[in-house]
DNA sequence: CTTGACCCTCACACCACGTGAGGGATGACA
DNA sequence: TGTCATCCCTCACGTGGTGTGAGGGTCAAG
């Protein structure tokens, strides 16, 4: 039988030999076993477990919580495991946009200089529009795709502590705009405004659209039928709301 | 001239009220002014500012490093977002590999599953079970306690023949290069050598490289994200550290 | 002039560990 | 048989980035 000492366990999962006296403290992770010295001495068994409350710590959950999770008989490994799957992989899709949206940056800033210098604008200008496009393509079907799967997987039974952080934020606009809806507010009121302004602060994580840019995303939440499933499910009527909401946005702070 | 209230700050950028406090206590964003009641005000400035930290934020950086990095005057936006390019792309190797990670633990706990039901499933899930054991024995376990070097000196020894499957071969190589790298030992040394030897022929089986050939295949496991994804996931780092072992390999012992 | 939603400053609580002190156990080698 | 390195333990305080009040002032609308 297989016998690993908190050496052995730190340095096969990766966690410090601090963690793993304080999950034992907290009786999230014991060992099988404890010599007649006090040391502990994990199995195979522990060895799994670990893994699970990794991959869940990795997604931002309170160690109680996956203690819970974990305890709970009617916990599914596969199902947990592939819940878990999907979003690492939404995770590692955004990153992938990150970077590209990174690299498309550092080639305008790079661009900029030299076309101060030549002022070449039609190039530039074209070369832009056509950048802009591309982007638009990239990141609605990335995020159409994770809304989707999320939807799919059961989006309402997950906590809310489970949503990785970017996420969150879309996921907490949407619903104050949804309760903004519920008030009977205006898409052009002062609140809505600030929410959109938030929104438009999220669209700019990855990409600053111009005036026209973010009418036309508005625009194209209402036209897509994806983007519309997705926001409907969250509100009836938050699709042509929030891209109503959008376009007042961007005509009254937004430049061309 | 646009006028901030914490609460403005904290809807339009997501973080509490609290946040900003501190973030204020700590000099990292100072509102614009301060009117005579004590109430912070911020500007468009900030909210700019405000974003900036709340990218560093996302990546992990404390928010000391992230003040001293903004009140940097040299402070140089394309080496700033290099850095956060090569960041986030090892954030996303690192989610590849736990996807891969994952997909290997499902598979195996499918396996156990399936034991009982499908026997076809067995020796497979068996075999990698085993695998998965005898490498954690070799690296840590109770039995190969003596020396990391005896053991893998031992593997090294160990005919070909008495692997069962081809597949078996390859995983005990990468287990003993990873427990190679774990000893310190450098790619160019005689026993890891050795290994790409027994490396080279198991490739032999399918398809006999010349001596550029083989470089390229070891160029391709480090360029190509599926291949890098299942090698990390056995050992950090060794896909470049098999790549590199090969290019030796083959310079000194194949010809074009 | 009230009401309710803001704002402020303390100040203590919290999580998931880091860090170090002080001391016992183990095992390879001289 | 000692020696020395490297493990192991507990205890206990420190840290970062907030959350959560308490206690009290401010402001805009009705």
């Amino acid at each position: 039988m297989t016998r690993y000492t908190v050496k052995d366990m730190a340095m096969l999962s990766g966690v410090s030999v601090r963690a793993l006296h304080h999950y034992d403290e907290i009786g999230l992770l014991k060992p099988a076993h404890l010599g007649a010295n006090g040391y502990r001495y994990y199995g195979r068994e522990e060895l799994l477990r670990l893994q699970q409350i990794l991959f869940h710590r990795e997604l931002g959950l309170p160690l109680e919580r996956i203690k819970a999770l974990l305890d709970d008989p009617g916990f599914d490994r596969v199902a947990a495991l592939k819940a878990h799957r999907d979003k690492l992989s939404a995770e590692r899709d955004r990153f992938a946009q990150l970077i590209a949206t990174i690299d498309r940056t550092i080639a305008q800033l790079n661009g900029e200089r030299t076309m101060t210098d030549n002022e070449l604008y039609d190039g530039f200008s074209a070369q832009k529009q056509a950048q802009w496009e591309k982007e638009i393509e990239d990141r609605f079907g990335a995020h159409g795709r994770t809304k989707i799967a999320e939807s799919k997987a059961n989006f309402a039974k997950m906590p809310a502590e489970e949503m990785a952080a970017g996420k969150a934020e879309m996921e907490a606009i949407h619903a104050a705009l949804a309760a903004a809806i519920d008030a009977g507010e205006a898409a052009d009121g002062a609140r809505v405004q600030a929410l959109v302004a938030r929104h438009f602060a999220w669209v700019c994580r990855a990409w600053k659209p111009n005036r026209t840019a973010y009418i036309g995303l508005g625009r194209m939440y209402t036209d897509s039928p994806d983007f519309r499933a997705v926001y409907e499910t969250v509100k009836p009527g938050l699709t042509d709301f929030l891209a109503e909401a959008m376009r007042v946005y961007a005509e009254t702070t937004l430049r061309d």
